[in-house]
DNA sequence: CGCTGGTTTGATTGTAATCAACCCTGGTGG
DNA sequence: CCACCAGGGTTGATTACAATCAAACCAGCG
């Protein structure tokens, strides 16, 4: 088990994978740099999440905690070991790694093909789905535990357009700012269209 | 076995996964479109790649050969079995499906944070490296079996920002069109620095 | 109560999109 | 064999959306 305070990182790209880690409570963000210091977020992870769990030598990606968190950690070979002997944990690694694959595609089509607003509401959407899995039930408030800079990276804008954007959906009824971190949605299926492209 | 000409479909988004399919010889282009017809292609698929490994009921995307190509296919049923039957399969799938999220994540960073320049850059290199794999060897002429359309759909830019953008490359010395459909690449090292952002 | 850092709002700029013309290439038929 | 045609590709002019630059606002905290 490892505790972190938020903003520390778990690891780094570039760092040699020793350990595997799973998300036992809290929140990361996981990024690339560009060498003039460019960053974009490629995902937010949860708890249940796994890291590290990879066919290469290397992390491929920076991992930070977002609020205080707490992972629980295997060496690679413990973690090779344990999956040699269990031979469904394979399976459900490979499961897991195809619904990652599923949610990157969809990733690439809000940063190739969506506008500010559409990649929001898009975001809103996914994020207060996912909450609603953990919680088992529907939520008509969710938690944006993250800055309004990280939300800009992992969408490719920048976080005055995030700003401007938040407002826009304000504007339109479609959401409510609850305080700074939490959002109250007022129109989900208005929010969907937007999502989706229809929002002109 | 399947023999599909160029432009013809394999499957469309939100059909039924019925079958399995393996890329035995030609190109593909795997695409989502938005309501109003923004569309954005994930990927292009090459001679050894799989489709319709999933865990979903639904293709998530659609899938259109690029020039004349064949394909192996297994039913579902059948792939399952067999992997199933052979455990190291299960493995080499997961291999790959790594793989494909490693892609998955560089090709964010392009279209969240690259300038179109780069983009098209970071795609020869992309495109060139999987040629060399193929070939068994460095070369320096590659083929572009796709048309400036499809590349802009990929890339998450317009045909003309992409013919702009290879006219940049072009005068910069960087590569030379043999042909419409066939680069070489005049300077790598300036390639891969316009490719990572120093390109300035 | 006054900092400090994140957030919002405002003005201006810049990159790529859009709209529009022209060019080339490959294929067809006279 | 060559002229014509069609469709993709290139180049040019203008526009638009989000980025950048700049200032004000606000919330949490010492």
């Amino acid at each position: 088990m490892q505790r972190l305070q938020a903003g520390r990182p778990i690891f780094h790209e570039g760092d040699a994978v020793r350990r595997v880690f799973m998300l036992a409570s809290g929140s990361l963000k996981i990024y690339s740099l560009l060498a003039d210091g460019r960053r974009q977020i490629t995902g937010f992870m949860f708890p249940g999440d796994f890291l590290g769990v990879s066919v290469d030598e290397e992390y491929a990606f920076t991992a930070e905690a977002l609020v205080h968190s707490e992972l629980w950690w295997f060496t690679r070979e413990a973690f090779d070991r344990f999956v040699e002997a269990n031979p469904k944990v394979e399976r459900e690694l490979y499961r897991l790694a195809a619904h990652e694959l599923a949610a990157a595609h969809s990733q690439m089509v809000l940063l190739g093909r969506k506008t500010a607003a559409e990649r929001l509401a898009s975001f809103f959407l996914s994020l207060v789905e996912r909450q609603e899995l953990v919680a088992g039930r529907s939520l008509a408030q969710f938690d944006l535990p993250m800055s309004r800079l990280d939300i800009a990276d992992y969408l490719g804008l920048t976080k005055e357009t995030v700003s401007r954007m938040l407002a826009q959906l304000r504007d339109r009824k479609l959401v409510r700012l609850v305080s700074q971190d939490r959002i109250e949605i007022l129109d989900r299926d208005g929010l969907h269209e937007m999502a989706a492209g229809f929002g002109g």
